[in-house]
RNA sequence: GGCGGCGUAGCCAAGUGGUAAGGCAGAGGUCUGCAAAACCUUUAUUCAGCGGUUCAAAUCCGCUCGCCGCCUCCA
């Protein structure tokens, strides 16, 4: 099966045909950086992320492309409010969005230009926009005039002439149609600005991607992704800005992930009820959010609660907990990769060898339907139910039970690298988990070891009541005990 | 008002013509001194409602109801 992708061009999930056979260009409108990133930044970057590695797991040669746009309205208004030069705000959450993708594990795409590095190409492609009569120059600012490229509005799909009857009139406007969108804006007094043919000034949103684009992907390119809130006005002017000034077609596969909601209802700056990255890693463990991302198929909107996000963490626990179990398993034997025979048709081994089989083709076909990372994740889970059973069943683990299981946790860490999941250790994740549970707790782990002890020399000499008072008391406190053959181990409930 | 999307079990969530994945929570069982954890079994004759097309519909079409998004900065 080949890879299919939703187009919110035509509507349609189209097969994917890259413009040079192998390779892949693909573009991702990255953040304005005045503020730090909230968890709708979190989610469009995991997805697009996701659909970067599965890219490249899938063959392609992939050149992936993230833009910082570093100048913009929102960044010298916060850099006057603090009153510092905009580019010590743009330094700085440059580095705060670094730090935050990099926790949220995501790969490093091919490029991460910045606006400001290409105000060259903004002003080419301006200049021959107002050389074929699609720009006007008006007062120190350029605009598009929209009316000049029929084909405006494909995209989003609207109509001119209603968005004209409702479009707000601006002040001073000095556009020839209200719909017409800056692409240079002459600076005032004490802002940034850049020399130009029409005076000093800065680069209107929108200019930017379609420069950043050009010079590392060329006039014509696969995918371009964002929010699906980008698609009017940034997305919509982007093609008309490319496509006039280039006369061809300017992205091929048009991808847009999906809304994070609070309560059901959109997260956004303007509504006040967002939550940033930071905020929410103090609580939860990175991977549990990428794996509550991931959970949900990229188009779908999501919604993020303390709840929804706990279960995602039980998830998660369940298949680290299953890692972890194969790991102790394998611990210091050496296994040959190949997969063995002579399980009995009946037997968990054999339910399991199966499972291990059909798993790539069922994650490659979930990811090969528009990247269905939520299926993909049930492949994994229903592998981590059978191999829970066969180390539940198995009697001793002999070299080809051992050599499933190795087959079994390659596997899963195979398709982890392409979601960016399940990489760390599992007993170290485990253990982090626990810690921080913990940390909440009014108690240390060397107290709750030493109850632990306690408790079991209790249960050694039969005073089961002191025993189970020693449970009890640390259940209350959260901490529940986890008894077997190998010993008592806890964690924080 | 215009355009677009969604409505699947108590909750989260796949499934877009062939007879309802998976997870969480719940129930019963195995294990246990009793528990917890783990494992096993189980939980939607049915996909908002009504009508239509079809041998066959959660999936296609129409209508109704409900929710949401875009139309203004936004991932």
């Amino acid at each position: 099966m080949s890879l299919r992708v939703y187009n919110t061009l035509s509507g349609e999930k189209e097969t994917f045909v890259p413009q040079v056979p192998g390779k892949a260009g693909m573009y991702v409108c990255g953040v304005t950086v005045y503020d730090y990133c909230h968890i709708g930044h979190a989610r469009a970057n995991v997805v697009f992320d996701i659909i970067y590695r599965y890219l490249r797991y899938a063959g392609y040669d992939v050149t992936y492309v993230r833009n910082y746009t570093d100048i913009d309205d929102k960044i010298i208004n916060r850099a006057n409010q603090e009153g510092v030069d905009y580019r010590v705000i743009t330094e700085r959450f440059i580095r705060a969005f670094d730090e935050d993708m990099e926790r949220l594990g995501l790969a490093k795409p091919t490029v991460e230009p910045k606006a400001t590095e290409h105000i060259d190409g903004i002003i080419a492609i301006i200049e021959r926009l107002i050389a074929k009569g699609h720009a006007y120059e008006s007062d120190g600012d350029v605009y598009f005039a929209v009316e000049t490229f029929p084909e405006y509005l494909k995209l989003s799909k609207r109509n001119l002439e209603e968005m004209q009857a409702g479009a707000r009139v601006e002040v001073g406007d000095r556009k020839r149609n209200p719909m017409d969108f800056a692409l240079w804006k002459g600076s005032k007094p004490g802002e940034p600005w850049w020399e130009a043919p029409w005076g000093k000034g800065r680069p209107g949103w929108h200019i930017e991607c379609s420069a950043m684009s050009m010079r590392f992907l060329g006039e014509t390119f696969d995918i371009h992704g964002g929010g699906k809130d980008l698609v009017f006005p940034h997305h919509e002017n982007e093609i008309a800005q490319s496509e006039a000034a280039n006369g061809c077609r300017f992205v091929r596969y048009w991808l847009h992930n999906g809304f994070v909601n609070i309560n059901a209802e959109k997260m956004s700056k303007s509504l006040g009820n967002f939550f940033t990255i930071r905020e929410v890693l103090e609580r939860f463990d990175p991977e549990t959010l990428r794996f509550f991302i991931l959970s949900a198929h990229y188009r779908s909107p999501i919604d993020f609660s303390d709840q929804n996000l706990d279960e995602a963490r039980a998830g998660l626990e369940r298949i680290y907990a299953c890692l972890a179990a194969i790991d102790a398993v394998l611990a210091g034997t050496a296994v040959t990769g190949e997969l063995p025979t002579g399980f009995s048709p009946a037997s968990a081994g054999h339910e399991l060898k199966e499972k291990a089989e059909l798993f790539k083709d069922r994650f490659r076909d979930a990811m090969d339907d528009d990247f269905n990372s939520a299926q993909a994740l049930g492949a994994v889970f229903e592998t981590v139910r059978v191999a829970n059973r066969f180390l539940a069943e198995a009697r001793e683990m002999d070299a080809s039970a051992r050599a499933l299981l190795a087959r079994v946790r390659e596997l899963i860490a195979e398709v982890g690298g392409v979601l960016g999941l399940f990489g760390s250790s599992p007993k170290a994740w485990l253990d982090g988990i626990n810690a921080a549970g913990a940390g909440r707790m009014d108690i240390s782990p060397e107290e709750i070891e030493r109850l632990i002890v306690e408790r079991n020399e209790a249960r050694k000499a039969r005073d089961f009541r002191r025993g189970d008072e020693i449970r009890d008391m640390l259940l209350e406190k959260g901490i529940q005990l986890l008894d077997s053959a190998q010993g008592t181990t806890w964690k924080a409930k």
